[in-house]
DNA sequence: TTAAAGTTGTTACATTATAACATTATTGTG
DNA sequence: CACAATAATGTTATAATGTAACAACTTTAA
């Protein structure tokens, strides 16, 4: 089973109602934002939301933002065999675009393997104004 | 003045006091750790140490991890005319080393221009294991 | 069918960060 | 020097983010 095999019938209750709400979001939602859009689907206790958020990051579905302690769907275009490596963040709009770039990855092992660092997991957010805000 | 003059001499107590503290220490510190460690020379409350934290950032004397939600001082080799673009983060030992790579750097910004987007901030952190730690 | 793994609900608590207000210290300027 | 502007400090309270621990229920697979 791929990473993208979970499908949303996969998904429990309460799983499938966080990606719901995340998916339906124009942008990042912070676990507490979430907790308060599934209070009326019964959610009490932000534990829920956590093991639910837990799970579709470990299945690929969410990424989590570091910088903004915020967690957005994955929209990778395609979503076929991929490794999302870098996130823009537009920090007028709060809209999020996922960069997938061979250099960079290339680059970044380049990097790591000379200093003999064994990568786990890469955090990589730009932060900045997008196309839409400083048009204007 | 440029982003180096910032010298010990020209900062307030606090911010010396908690510049020391991460200077002294091996690896990242919470905000709550420093805190801890300057209850003897009088600190009370965590806005003493977030507000010196975040003069240190701006004099680019500190840099802050946010897949830690911890600070570093810098150790940038040289301190000269340099921009830290990247963090490599020893999951074992906590060690942490800075990156600056003009390749990496330029690749980043091809990608952003692209976009169109206008680069405020980077964050850029590599979470793995040192090569101290995996030669066991 | 029944043990193992996964999921849920819940209470309590730990950690990280900021708001707001009053006061004191430092700096630059006429 | 005087004094206004800026920076730094001290303090209380609160907001925001995240986890521990325990009990119960559900699904999966042998």
């Amino acid at each position: 089973m791929n990473e993208h095999a979970h499908i949303s019938a996969n998904l429990s209750k309460n799983q499938l109602l966080v990606m719901d709400a995340l998916t339906n979001s124009d942008g990042p939602l912070s676990a507490y934002a979430i907790l308060d859009q599934l209070c009326d689907q019964g959610f009490r206790a932000p534990q829920q939301v956590y093991r639910a958020l837990k799970k579709l990051v470990d299945f690929n579905m969410v990424h989590r933002l570091e910088s903004l302690n915020a967690f957005v769907a994955c929209r990778h275009p395609g979503c076929e065999d991929h490794e999302t490596l870098a996130f823009m963040i537009c920090e007028n709009c709060g809209q999020v675009s996922e960069i997938t770039d061979n250099l960079l990855s290339k680059r970044l092992q380049h990097l790591t393997g000379a200093a003999h660092f064994v990568l786990n997991k890469m955090t990589i957010e730009l932060r900045g104004i997008c196309i839409n805000c400083h048009a204007t």
